[in-house]
RNA sequence: GGCCUCGUUGUGUAGCGGCCUAGCACGCCGCCCUCUCAAGGCGGUAGCGCGGGUUCAAAUCCCGUCGGGGCUACCA
């Protein structure tokens, strides 16, 4: 076990998004490369924003997607509770330190007056941070804003130093020391705010490397300045964290991703029949590479691999056309088994199947699977493919043809192919795949004269209701004679 | 506005001074295979933002410039 200690800790406000994930994968597999320990944090110090069907959603995500955490919710570890709100006492007691120590003040300013300096500030072309006019406050001016009522914060008192550190993934970040101001962590209502708690908990959770979102890059001075602080009061002991920021992921148009993208939703995946290792495996793709010109992994191999050094600073466009085929390639090499599985869901919740499918369905399921594997690129597009097999069968919606699709083969002209056809498959004795493509080919192709495409495409239509569709032959025996003679004889008016 | 950051085909990347007339993947286009659609095979399309340096040699180093993005909260 090495010392690394990395952690994800998102704050329970929406939708998981991808972006989120991605952090969280980079976290995970820079753990388990180096042997270290995976911190799941949860950051609910918004109370206002956060919410309990976030924090469900987001532990149910990084579950489906198989990150496993060595210490957070639901798993407990030496430094809980893992959730921020369960820590206020904490956090209560460090702001308390820092103020005896002098590292950060009460400031009395209002929202309004800071406001108009701040725009004094940009007038002037300096950068609008806090004034430090509360730095240094007498006894009797603090007497007087008390007398006001008004409720103090809490700042931070920056020392005024230049601040640099080797960023993992950008090499040497500097800010001088007038761009990083007095800044507040905690509110007038006594509430701490993320600028306190994060880099706390991180200290106190003993976090060795911050991997995280590049938004954060420009708060890591203020975080650098607070752990001076924590060691000076005697908080932390060991070394400052090591920091990365990754870069985003960007949608459409050169913007962030944003939560309100649906392409961004990490649910909206999973609804759509993503595979976890499919959506990790591009997530991955997305900043890193894993070198050798290999694109396909799991998370596993990502992890053997795995180094920070290798990650990518600029920012990535999240492409779903890719990451649909990276998906479509991982359904490819599922076990049959495994994919009439991972199938079933999607078919219950599509309602082919009314509720758990019987022994029989998953016969003909198992069967099927060989047949789309291969056509899907995602386990929701499965269920179009296969509901034909399952149409008509008890609690199941009747099987009908799709009236476009009816409209533009079963034509009049197509009647003499039906015909033909149902009394070629009448006639045929062992119902298999073979017997019945040579049935057919001798009465449509050879006896009509017909095109394949035309021999086959209004049988295709008449039986499996779509132009599209798994192997015809192999489709007509796994739905049995009985049932295929019926669907062509309905075809035929 | 200020600060920070990023800049290789449409997209993601490989590339760490000569192996680059820039590789791979997705996408797109064409062909082959073929009962539809896929899968598979073959081929094609398209890129180092720009300008200066440094060097025998630059996608790779330096400077500038332009463009993108982020931050600039009592959000995270």
């Amino acid at each position: 076990m090495s010392d690394v200690r990395v952690r994800f800790c998102p704050s329970p406000t929406g939708n998981p998004h991808v972006g989120m994930v991605r952090t969280a994968l980079f976290n995970w597999a820079y753990a388990r490369h180096t042997g270290g320990t995976f911190i799941f944090r949860i950051e609910d110090t918004d109370t206002a924003r956060d919410n309990e069907q976030s924090y469900h959603d987001l532990l149910a995500s990084l579950r489906w997607l198989g990150m496993t955490w060595d210490e957070g919710p639901e798993v407990g570890g030496p430094h809980a509770p893992y959730r921020q709100s369960q820590r206020m006492d904490i956090y209560a007691e460090v702001a308390a330190k820092l103020i005896a120590g002098g590292h950060a003040y009460y400031c009395y300013c209002s929202p309004e007056e800071l406001e108009d300096r701040r725009e004094k500030a940009r007038a002037l072309n300096r950068t609008p941070g806090y004034d430090g006019a509360c730095r240094d406050l007498s006894a009797d001016q603090v007497a007087a804003y008390k007398a006001e009522g008004r409720a103090p914060v809490v700042r931070m008192r920056m020392p005024d130093t230049d601040w640099t550190w080797n960023d993992l993934v950008r090499g040497e970040v500097t800010f001088a020391a007038e761009h990083v101001p007095d800044y507040v962590i905690v509110r007038a209502t006594g509430e701490p705010l993320y600028t306190l708690v994060n880099p706390v908990d991180d200290v106190l959770m003993e976090v060795t490397h911050v991997l995280r979102g590049e938004d954060l890059l420009s708060s890591t001075p203020r975080q650098l300045a607070l752990y001076d602080a924590l060691k000076a009061v005697g908080v932390a002991k060991g070394e400052r964290p090591l920091y990365g920021h990754l870069p985003y992921v960007m949608g459409e148009g050169n913007k962030k991703l944003s939560k309100r993208d649906p392409e961004s939703s990490l649910l909206m995946y999973r609804e759509e029949g993503y595979l976890p290792e499919g959506l990790l495996n591009y997530l991955a793709l997305l900043g890193w590479s894993f070198g050798e010109d290999r694109e396909f992994f799991s998370k596993e191999e990502m992890a053997k691999v795995f180094d920070v050094a290798r990650v990518n600073a600029n920012p990535a466009r999240f492409d779903l056309k890719k990451c649909t085929a990276i998906n479509a390639e991982w359904i490819r090499t599922l076990q049959f088994e495994d994919l009439a599985n991972r199938l079933v869901p999607y078919l219950k919740s599509d309602g082919v199947f009314a509720g758990d499918p019987t022994a029989a369905d998953l016969e003909v399921l198992l069967q099927a699977i060989p047949l789309v594997q291969e056509r899907m690129e995602t386990l929701r597009q499965g269920v179009g493919m296969l509901g034909f097999l399952f149409y008509g069968n008890p609690g199941s919606p009747d099987f009908e043809v799709d009236p476009d699709e009816a409209a533009k083969v079963l034509t009049p002209e197509a009647q003499p192919v039906l015909i033909a056809a149902l009394s070629a498959l009448n006639s045929v004795g062992t119902w298999t795949t073979e017997k019945i493509e040579e049935a057919l080919r001798v009465s449509l192709i050879e006896g009509l004269g017909l095109k394949p495409k035309l021999a086959f495409g209004p049988v295709r239509v008449a039986v499996t209701g779509r132009r599209v569709s798994p192997p015809l032959f192999e489709s007509l025996e796994i739905l049995g004679k009985t049932r295929s003679l019926a669907r062509i004889q309905a075809a035929i008016i």
